[in-house]
DNA sequence: TAGAGCTTTCAGAGATTTGTAAATTCTCTG
DNA sequence: CAGAGAATTTACAAATCTCTGAAAGCTCTA
């Protein structure tokens, strides 16, 4: 099999486990489409013709990806089209984004133990959740740049 | 406003954030309503009253929260019915289930680098998924131990 | 083992979501 | 600054999802 096809198959693939996991079916579609092409970048055209999608569907997709950073637009000298990228660095950064959820856990417990007190079923539930989130927010930023770090030093001599 | 109240409204915020989130709006509310609650457990009866649900709708949401290690049932001696109660270390084990995605996240980027090989955009962008993945299944559950064995350290006195 | 008391399953109604096509708006260029 | 090319928004239609109510299925106990 050529090797497009097995990169389109392998693009659906993980379009479907992340539709299963929450997002969105046709944004998760964009997104794979965009990582797994061999393009730099892909226009909206292009994504309606692989993916045989509107061009109003790709925008809305377009339109929650970039926000959280998973893809960029990149100004394409030559021609009127927005080209989109996959963007460096994306999976980090969208990792970054889940240490938000972390910390509204966090403050959910709070507030729960504010109304129940310490001293109650609910408040023995509430702070083992409300001291786990505080440790992971604590510690998942670090982590991260960790990664960040490493993969920087890995790579010191291969920019983009 | 009493205490039940506060209760009641924090739960539901919450649901609505983890519905957001992409969780199901009435597993949410289920969960919630386990996680707040002043009572120790509560029936399905419970979880229809106070919810205003039907019992099919329980019944579904109880079966989506037990196999993920949310909620358990527990026997109840004395009482025919079922109830079911936030399990201890519940936020532990969700994260940790995390890192099977993560773990999903990482072969997909593998299985498109064997199809694109190393030397290309395609092979970079999925180099970086993969190495980012890789890294965190590995940095994700000793993490989650560490503060599992913090918590039992602080809390060796006073177990449920 | 018959039956009471719960839980689960199922079919269908209702609500929500989401994609398309067309209209509109935006933005370059000649 | 007029107009062409592209992106976005909107209204509507289609598809999907999810809840309810009722029937079926378990599981204890008497």
């Amino acid at each position: 099999m050529d090797t497009d096809q097995r990169l389109r198959e392998a693009a659906e693939k993980l379009a479907l486990t992340l539709a299963q996991g929450g997002m969105q079916k046709t944004t998760a579609r964009v997104m794979t489409a965009l990582l797994y092409t061999r393009q730099d970048a892909m226009t909206a055209a292009d994504l309606c013709a692989e993916l045989s999608i509107s061009s109003g569907a790709v925008s809305t997709a377009v339109k929650q990806l970039i926000p959280i950073g998973l893809i960029e637009r990149v100004p394409a000298p030559g021609s009127r089209r927005d080209h989109y990228r996959f963007r460096q660095g994306a999976w980090a950064s969208l990792m970054s984004q889940q240490n938000a959820m972390l910390a509204t856990m966090g403050a959910a417990a709070q507030e729960g133990l504010d109304a129940a007190g310490q001293d109650s079923v609910t408040g023995r539930r509430l702070h083992e959740m409300k001291d786990f989130y505080a440790y992971m927010t604590k510690q998942l930023i670090p982590l991260i740049d960790s990664w960040r770090q490493r993969y920087a030093a890995q790579h010191a001599d291969t920019p983009r």
